[in-house]
DNA sequence: TGCGAATATGTCAGAACTGACATATGTTGC
DNA sequence: GCAACATATGTCAGTTCTGACATATTCGCA
């Protein structure tokens, strides 16, 4: 399975643009990680500009908030499919989700 | 949990334009199955482009051809995780995601 | 400093996903 | 018509993901 190597990288944090030399992810994993990222800077935004905590937005997704941290961590045991879905559902459109991906780093 | 019910639904095809009248999806939901149905076309042109077979890019992925059958019609049983780390293990960039998921149909 | 609220991190049973296989349904060239 | 190849669909055991809970850490703010 890919993803059990992945679980083991470790690249924690928000140091993706080092992280490439650091750790030897492919391009492909390192793409995977900026989707995932991307993704997930995206919902804090939406929940933030809301003006929700985690507790609140978590209820509305019929999740925990230890999850919606997660989430924002772009934490490796959280799926881009969980992303995804936490995004439209917290009233995000595809449209945001294109612009999320193709918006450059801060 | 969410995913369940979607299993349930059998949007089945890509006569998405007309399922929201015909299921009751929420506005969240369609787009989740909007934007499946986006990386599932974008795979499939990512594939057909380089003139693999399903059976080829599934041993490149690491996969079977019938999983390949079903990232690309969207399958209810298929994760966007899946879908994603596809379509960029299959040459695409995070912009061809972003580009995929503007673009309308056809 | 000390407190309350918010966020982060670790763990795990149960739910969802995945690769693989079997098999069915196209599609193409003869 | 029918091989040969490509794609689609059904199933299932093993793996991964998820919500929930416990607990820790961080962040104001008085």
């Amino acid at each position: 399975m890919r993803a059990a190597k992945r679980k083991k990288l470790e690249y924690a944090g928000w140091r993706v643009a080092d992280a490439k030399e650091f750790l030897k992810l492919s391009d492909a994993e390192m793409q995977f990680v900026e989707v995932k990222l991307a993704l997930a800077r995206l919902l804090r935004k939406l929940r933030t500009g809301r003006k929700l905590t985690q507790m609140e937005l978590a209820e509305r997704l019929g999740s925990s908030q230890s999850r919606v941290a997660k989430l924002e961590a772009g934490d490796p045991t959280v799926s881009v499919d969980l992303l995804v879905r936490s995004a439209l559902a917290a009233g995000a459109t595809k449209k945001d989700l294109a612009e999320a991906l193709s918006s450059k780093r801060r």
